[in-house]
DNA sequence: GGATGAAATTAACCTTTGTTAATACACGAA
DNA sequence: TTCGTGTATTAACAAAGGTTAATTTCATCC
């Protein structure tokens, strides 16, 4: 039994009081993925309605500007929901690319297949509820850290409230996730080591 | 009948096949409400778990930053839903206030109620599936916008998809909503005018 | 351990934004 | 019409970010 079925049988439990021993029709359809560092989940153009939970790792959403820059949307790391959202909102191929960062551990199902789940277990669908009110409030936070703060201060703000993650990751890509470029967080870097020295 | 309510008739109709004249048990809980122009819907503070279809107008959600100043998060206007997520994803008393910046109509609902509701009567969850998906939409556009676009592009976007939108709206909250000061906006139109003259 | 390549830093220069304050403009009330 | 209030514009200066390119650091692979 992998860790993340248990995990999300207790958040099933809790949430709508399903016991574990009825959610095998779920968890028949869901499959276990590994993925390798750097190793390419979804590609551009896909149409797969894909929905994962992530369960070791640390994954990257990003997108091809129009110059040939990347921009990244925002990571996703253990116990979060991952899903290519132009597929499974708008039914469209994905503009966006879904990329490990690490070696990766996931468990996944085809949003189609969950839907058709859903019809004959309704009892599951506070699940769907509850991830995409996850993904909302993260969306949220993160609009608001946009409108309310400075680039230096989400920097700092990304630091507290994540700094195990920050450590992880390569600082172009939290740069891309802040709104702006490697060079300017390096002088971010630069002026908070001088202030925290005065 | 209220024009909004047929629009929600269909809308559950498209989604779920639900007959309008089966949605008595839901439209039974929603109210009408009127708002003036700067009245304020909800306010800092409130626990109310809100969530309203806007008829006519527009409205502004917004917080108070440290510094005593506002930051403008998103508009919403006809046809689209306005809810108080700190309140309703998070049952925390509402960081955010909104507020009609014209004369508005909107039709509401308590989300506790809409929860009761839909555990008598599940086939319209389709319904509360739709308008979270939207919200998570508009909200992943907006990131989007942040990391792939400068001020003036996201200026420049507004303005293509959202005209009318722009017109209706003092440009001080345009600026906030999209991260700078009105004096930046002022800079960023008469940029685009002079290029235009050019 | 040395070579290689990617990432981060630094520098120089230019553009844009923030801040503050003064001014111009628009609109509704008296 | 005039006054008052709130909004937008403009100006001047400081601070920050973007761009490009050179340099340093770091991890990794042979």
């Amino acid at each position: 039994m992998s860790a993340s079925i248990t995990t999300l049988q207790q958040l099933l439990f809790d949430l709508a009081g399903v016991l574990p021993a009825d959610t095998a029709p779920l968890f028949a359809m869901t499959r276990q993925r590994k993925l390798e560092a750097n190793e390419t989940y979804i590609r551009e153009g896909d149409t797969e309605r894909r929905l994962a939970f992530i369960e070791q790792g640390i994954m990257r959403a990003y997108i091809i500007k129009h110059n040939g820059d990347e921009a990244t949307l925002f990571l996703r790391w253990e116990k979060q929901f991952i899903a290519s959202h132009d597929t499974i909102i708008h039914r469209k191929p994905s503009r966006f690319i879904y990329r490990a960062l690490e070696p990766v551990s996931l468990m996944e199902i085809d949003y189609d297949v969950l839907e058709e789940v859903l019809k004959t277990h309704p009892e599951y669908e506070p699940l769907r509820n509850f991830f995409l009110m996850r993904m909302l409030s993260e969306s949220l936070n993160i609009m608001e850290a946009f409108v309310t703060l400075s680039p230096e201060e989400r920097y700092r703000n990304l630091l507290t409230e994540r700094f195990d993650l920050v450590n992880r990751v390569p600082d172009k890509y939290i740069a891309s996730m802040l709104g702006i470029t490697p060079v300017s967080l390096s002088r971010i870097r630069k002026r908070m080591l001088d202030k925290g020295k005065g």
